[in-house]
DNA sequence: GTGATCTAAATTGTATACAATATTGTGATT
DNA sequence: AATCACAATATTGTATACAATTTAGATCAC
């Protein structure tokens, strides 16, 4: 866990660091990610920081406009209901599956995940905490053992935590970790059913908490602030 | 369809040329995609090439193996249920969703598909008519107008590609146009329940087509051949 | 003062040059 | 003859240089 050898460099670390500043909400939607900039921060090429903002523009988690540049993606409201619709199609079927193989150990690793959040909330780190509680969703479809799903999940809460700077109401997640408690509950007991069923109405709790009328965060810089 | 403006140029280009080519089985799992050839075949320089090929590796139709070189990938059994797993969450509540919202125009689009699926078969074309009879399923999430599913459908079904490649024993997809006749009969009569059930007993019909204890063709070169 | 137009600066797009690594071929040694 | 070591070659990884495009600023007309 100790970084002391800088093994920076390599595209996947860049991409990794913009990621989590993005979870964490220290880089906000509409910020412009200029190449030379980066390339400073990072100490590595612009080959090196355009191979890492491909990835993340993949992931849909910038937006790539051809001679502009690369920005923080803003997730239509169209966008946030589509994100957390697949979020329902695939995570209370893998919730269950989870259930299902879940093992003592596994169940250690989530209890971490929310003893983390919850220090990260009592320490007032709140991007911090929300990014623990997306890791908590993740995790599961690890346990689910099925990679492929895994993965567009993963990138499904990524773009919720764009949403979430976007639109989310009252920025203390309490409510979330009773759901959260309740699905290990249902995981402690094996219960596929209701893992499933818990899964299905967190994801609901979610979205219906998120005011999807008026945009939150103001843009990154005064000239965007401007602009847009 | 004809190309006399070399319009070429752009990473998106090369990567849906070599995708293509993937699709209709011109490149097979486990060839060597050195960027020096594909520079020279497309006439754009190497970091064009890169583009394309980080790219296609995010959907994981080449592998990159580091200081090796990107390879057409080679999906494993595992991955290979894992995929139509996947497919099976996603796709039968998107055809529901499909069959809804369904228009005049978009079941005249879909019978083009199978039209030009069935022309293809005619013509012997098989590789062409195994690409089409993926887009049916790609235009079936853009009819549900849900671009987020879309996107993940879109990459199940360049990966079901791959994997129908490696594992396929009947190769005359005949018996998939009847379940996709089936499918725009439900559409015709707007009927949801019908259009998940068909999908959904498409999917598994599908998977089960499969030989998944042997491995079909043959890797690309002797030398592939004869280290794996 | 407002707006349009042109010029200069900054930023991104692409190609090329060089460095690092892996692969292949050769030859010595057993 | 087989195997190992080393040199030569080829291929990928990264940085830099140059071209194309956009953006910002200044100038001029109204």
């Amino acid at each position: 866990m100790k970084d002391t050898q800088v093994k920076s460099g390599s595209a996947e670390y860049v991409a990794e660091a913009i990621e989590l500043a993005i979870h964490e909400h220290r880089l906000i939607p509409g910020m412009k990610l200029g190449e030379d900039e980066l390339s400073e921060v990072y100490g590595v090429s612009r080959t090196i920081i355009r191979a890492a903002l491909q990835s993340l523009s993949h992931n849909r988690l910038i937006e790539l406009k051809r001679n502009r540049g690369a920005f923080v993606a803003q997730p239509s409201v169209a966008e946030a209901i589509e994100v957390f619709e697949a979020r329902s199609l695939l995570e209370p079927r893998t919730a269950r599956s989870a259930a299902e193989r879940m093992t003592e150990q596994d169940i250690l690793s989530l209890q971490n995940h929310i003893d983390a959040e919850h220090t990260a909330i009592d320490n007032g780190e709140s991007g911090r905490a929300l990014y623990l509680s997306g890791l908590f969703h993740i995790e599961i479809a690890r346990i689910a053992d099925q990679k492929t799903i895994a993965a567009f999940i993963t990138q499904l809460i990524s773009r919720s935590s764009l949403i979430i700077a976007l639109y989310w109401e009252r920025r203390a997640a309490l409510c979330e970790s009773h759901a959260h408690h309740a699905l290990i509950e249902a995981f402690r007991n094996q219960d596929g059913d209701q893992a499933e069923e818990l899964m299905k109405s967190h994801l609901i709790d979610l979205l219906t908490s998120l005011d999807l009328r008026s945009r939150k965060s103001a843009p990154s810089s005064l000239h965007e602030a401007l602009k847009s």
